[in-house]
DNA sequence: ATGTCGGTTCACAACCGA
C-alpha cells in the first residue's frame, strides 16, 4: 500500500497538478492539507475519474482537509476529540479515515504565528488535543498514523539554519514536547528519503528562491504507530512536485507499506 | 532581501495568512 500526505496550498489552484501527480505516482490513499475550499467544493468528480473517493473537511478560504483513497473509505471522522476553537470559531484542520484497514489522520495543525500570540496558544492547545485523540486510536488496535502539514520542525537539523529561527514558531521547546509527547505516546517519526541534498525538507517558502537555494523546513510529518511503522517499506519527500509552474509551496511525502 | 503565492473584497488594488 502507498500512502501520501501533501500540503496543496488551494486544491482548486493545484488540481491540474493534483491529477497528474495523482496519475503518475498512483498512491492508494492520500492526505490533503490547506484545501481552500467548502466541503461540497472539493474536486469530487475530477479525482473519481482515477479512481479515488474522496472525504473532504472544509470551511471557506482558510484550513481544510481530506482523505483519497481507492482502497475503501469508511468511518469517516470530522474534527479532533475536544478540539479547540480559535476565537470562537471552528476550523477545519483533521479528518480521519480507514481506508484498506488502515486508520488515517490527515493534520493541519495551526501555524502559531509567532511565539506569545493568541494563535501560539491555540497551536499548542490544538496539539494537546491532537494527543489526546492520537492516544485514543492508538489502543483501536489496528494499523495507524497522523500525516500532515504539522507546522513543527522536529529538531534543528529539521531547518535550513537553525540561527534564523532565535525569535520564531516552529522550533520552540513547547511545540518539539508537542511532538515528543506523541512519540511517547507510541508513535514513531517515519523520517523520508530526501531525493536531493542531505535533509528530508517538504517546505520551501515561494520568497527569495527559497527551493532553488534549499531554504527548507521538515514540517510535514508521518507519525505512524508500531504496526504501521514496522510496515514501512519506504518513504520519501516527491521534490519534484515542488517544482516547475504553479507548485504548492510544500512537497509530498510518499510511503510504501508492506503490511 | 517582507523578494511569492492564493483567496477575498465596500472587487480592476489592497488586505490577510502563510
Amino acid at each position: 500500500m502507498r500512502i501520501a500526505t501533501w500540503n496543496v496550498n488551494s486544491v482548486s489552484a493545484r488540481l491540474p497538478r493534483l491529477l497528474e501527480w495523482l496519475a503518475s505516482v498512483r498512491p492508494d490513499v492520500v492526505c490533503l492539507q490547506e484545501l481552500k475550499c467548502d466541503s461540497d467544493a472539493f474536486p469530487a468528480a475530477e479525482v473519481a475519474e482515477l479512481g479515488y473517493e474522496a472525504a473532504a473537511y472544509g470551511v471557506g478560504r482558510w484550513n481544510g482537509v481530506g482523505v483519497l483513497s481507492r482502497v475503501g473509505l469508511e468511518d469517516v471522522t470530522r474534527g479532533l476529540i475536544d478540539e479547540p476553537d480559535f476565537e470562537s470559531r471552528a476550523e477545519p484542520r483533521a479528518i480521519a479515515a480507514t481506508c484498506g484497514g488502515v486508520r488515517v489522520w490527515s493534520v493541519y495543525v495551526p501555524n502559531g504565528r509567532e511565539p506569545g500570540h493568541p494563535h501560539y496558544d491555540y497551536k499548542l492547545r490544538w496539539l494537546a488535543a491532537l494527543h489526546g485523540t492520537a492516544a485514543k486510536e492508538a489502543a483501536s488496535g489496528r494499523p495507524f498514523a497522523v500525516l500532515g502539514d504539522f507546522n513543527v520542525a522536529p529538531t534543528d537539523a529539521d531547518v535550513w539554519d537553525i540561527s534564523l529561527f532565535a525569535e520564531s514558531t516552529h522550533v520552540t521547546e513547547p511545540e518539539r514536547a508537542a511532538l515528543a509527547a506523541l512519540r511517547d505516546a507510541g508513535l514513531t517519526d517515519v523520517i523520508p528519503r530526501p531525493l536531493k541534498h542531505d535533509h528530508p525538507f517538504t517546505y520551501w517558502d515561494y520568497r527569495a528562491g527559497a527551493f532553488h537555494k534549499n531554504m527548507g523546513m521538515r514540517i510535514d510529518l508521518v507519525y505512524a504507530d508500531q504496526q504501521f511503522a514496522a510496515a514501512v517499506t519506504d518513504a520519501y519527500v516527491d521534490r519534484e512536485a515542488r517544482k516547475g509552474k504553479g507548485p504548492s509551496d510544500h512537497a509530498p511525502i510518499v510511503v510504501d507499506l508492506d503490511l
